[in-house]
DNA sequence: GTCTATAAAGCGATAGAC
DNA sequence: GTCTATCGCTTTATAGAC
């Protein structure tokens, strides 16, 4: 059992208190728009006290992304508890990932910054989660395509990399702005066109 | 008929290299990314040069908007020519859309920046094409839910929002990367769980 | 480890000569 | 209208006192 001084319970506050409002100011305006200022005006700490506990802005990012890869591995283990079939699974999994955004908690990354994809891929303990995440996902798509309730022709990764896609999917935002409908409506709307498609009978 | 000098075809030109090399950098870094002296080192001009052309960064990713609308529109007409059902012709103009961003020419705006959004919805040309095509697809829409061939109980604006959403689907670039499947192959499983979902039998 | 102060670099945009 | 040169500002990151 690791010893634990206050000291130290009081620095790990401290950087979940950074960490917070990374991973809020990330959802809220993406990773190009928010500053370092910003992250440490929020928690009210100095800058360069920030850089003691994180060595650079991309760090910041991957460290609001493991936690939310962690979130997600925890829903997944909660998941794997209740009764239901694999096919059930992946849609509440999809429901979490979408309620996450809507509830503004969830960071959202440029695919295209260059600096940002190598320090991420360079980020063990990010890699980490995001491929144990992809695993456990993907023996749920296996067997649900063994069963026949997912489509058994798609490629697993396309599948996968759909349901990772409703992390990000811009229709939520859309939608929420439109003010028309409830954050359950739209959810379960984009549910239905996820895994049901568009087209009708 | 508009008298053309050649001094006014030769500006008209110069503002059309500029717009290709915004769209091209648009589609490969996005906006934020986007620099302006890279676009001037792109089309080998001065950036106070480009200054006379475009008033702003943001009036930049405009006209690369702009353009790009301009394309879907010319693409509608085309479609609405040919033979075909309301569903097929909008299974046709969303495989355009994936088209265009696998050939790395879709421009790709984020919607957090509130900057560029202010610019955007004051822009009355971009506004109207904006506005045009919305209308046109709605046609569709429309006439595919009245058939049943698009699912009658959707919101119209849910089946816009996802067909405008596949010009920026990241799992088209992370297909692409994995190189697993031809550009082809990839448009096609995108259209089949667009419109038929996830789900199986 | 935390702070103030500042370095160093990149950015959008403009002045002024031609 | 085009150029060179530069302004003015923001940003990431660090130095050095405490």
């Amino acid at each position: 059992m690791a010893k634990v001084s206050f000291r130290e319970q009081v620095l790990q506050a401290r950087e979940d208190a950074i960490v917070d409002a990374v991973n809020r100011l990330l959802a809220e305006k993406g990773f190009d728009l928010m500053t370092v200022d910003e992250v440490v005006a929020d928690v009210g700490i100095a800058k360069a006290s920030l850089y003691k506990h994180f060595s650079s802005k991309e760090e910041l990012a991957a460290a609001a992304m493991v936690r939310v890869l962690e979130r997600a591995l925890a829903e997944l283990a909660r998941l794997r508890e209740q009764p239901g079939s694999a096919l059930d699974k992946l849609k509440a999994v999809a429901r979490w990932t979408m309620q996450v955004q809507l509830a503004g908690e969830m960071p959202s990354l440029p695919a295209q910054n260059s600096s940002l994809r190598a320090a991420l891929t360079g980020h063990k303990l990010y890699m980490d989660r995001l491929l144990t995440l992809s695993d456990e996902l993907g023996e749920w798509i296996g067997a649900a395509q063994a069963d026949g309730s997912l489509r058994p022709d798609l490629p697993p990764e396309i599948v996968l990399y759909t349901l990772f896609a409703r992390a990000c999917d811009p229709v939520l935002a859309l939608l929420k702005a439109g003010g028309q409908h409830s954050d359950a409506q739209i959810i379960e709307m984009l549910l239905t066109t996820c895994f049901g498609g568009l087209a009708g009978s």
